[in-house]
DNA sequence: GCATCTGTACTATTGATATAATACAATAAT
DNA sequence: ATTATTGTATTATATCAATAGTACAGATGC
């Protein structure tokens, strides 16, 4: 499973939201361990300090806890991660249907629009 | 009309983006001539460097096109303006549905989601 | 006990972004 | 003709992101 990190965005910014969304997703269960600093920077292919930040901002989410030496675990507060994927998926939402409606869709063109996508792809 | 800056991404691309936008929604329209670099940099509080980048980039996708001393203009391609909007739509719909999967919510329960959130909102 | 692994901290360097301050040539406006 | 405006180019500076390299303290495994 690549990382797909683009240039386009801070590279510890990608990060955060990636592993954020193997918390959310269930690929990582609460209280997990996670792989140590150094062995998700070379599976990320990038710099330790960087995956280092990426971690220590998760923290102050609250979505991952470190224990000095033993390394760094997923929260075991299931109700923290099922509000933060209730509230990143509105996001997203509101997000999306601002963007759309900027290049000039209503919600119902956008609504059809939908799901003509995926009729096409089933 | 403020032009709603972060810091997330470089400030050019975002220039970028929403001139594109505005473009592309009809708020400028085909032929149309362009405040002049200075004038949109102090509209936009950005430097007129960071202004200038954002419309080469523009000209580059053939969106605008430069007089070299009377100024600059939105192309005339309809067609060109028209199919770049269906483009961004659908690449904003198959961006947005790919975020959603992440967070573990399959296309039906995206479509009832976006559903909910728009009965909310009426 | 000793080596290893853990998170963490620090310095230095490079590249990109944004800004500031000018400058110039060609046209438009007067 | 003169002035103002246009896009464009250049140089310099400051900041941040990313990388590289190193170091240390506290556990863990043997």
């Amino acid at each position: 499973m690549p990382w797909n990190l683009d240039n386009d965005r801070p590279i510890y910014m990608q990060l955060m939201e990636r592993i954020q969304q193997d918390i959310i997703s269930g690929a990582y269960q609460p209280g997990d361990k996670l792989p140590s600093v150094r062995d998700l920077a070379v599976e990320a292919a990038v710099n330790p300090n960087t995956m280092q930040k990426a971690l220590s901002e998760l923290e102050r989410c609250g979505l991952v806890y470190s224990q000095r030496t033993s390394g760094r675990f997923i929260t075991d507060d299931v109700s923290l991660i099922r509000e933060m994927r209730a509230r990143l998926a509105q996001e997203h939402i509101l997000s999306f249907l601002g963007q759309m409606h900027d290049l000039g869709f209503s919600d119902a063109d956008t609504l059809e629009l939908i799901q003509e996508t995926l009729k096409g792809e089933i």
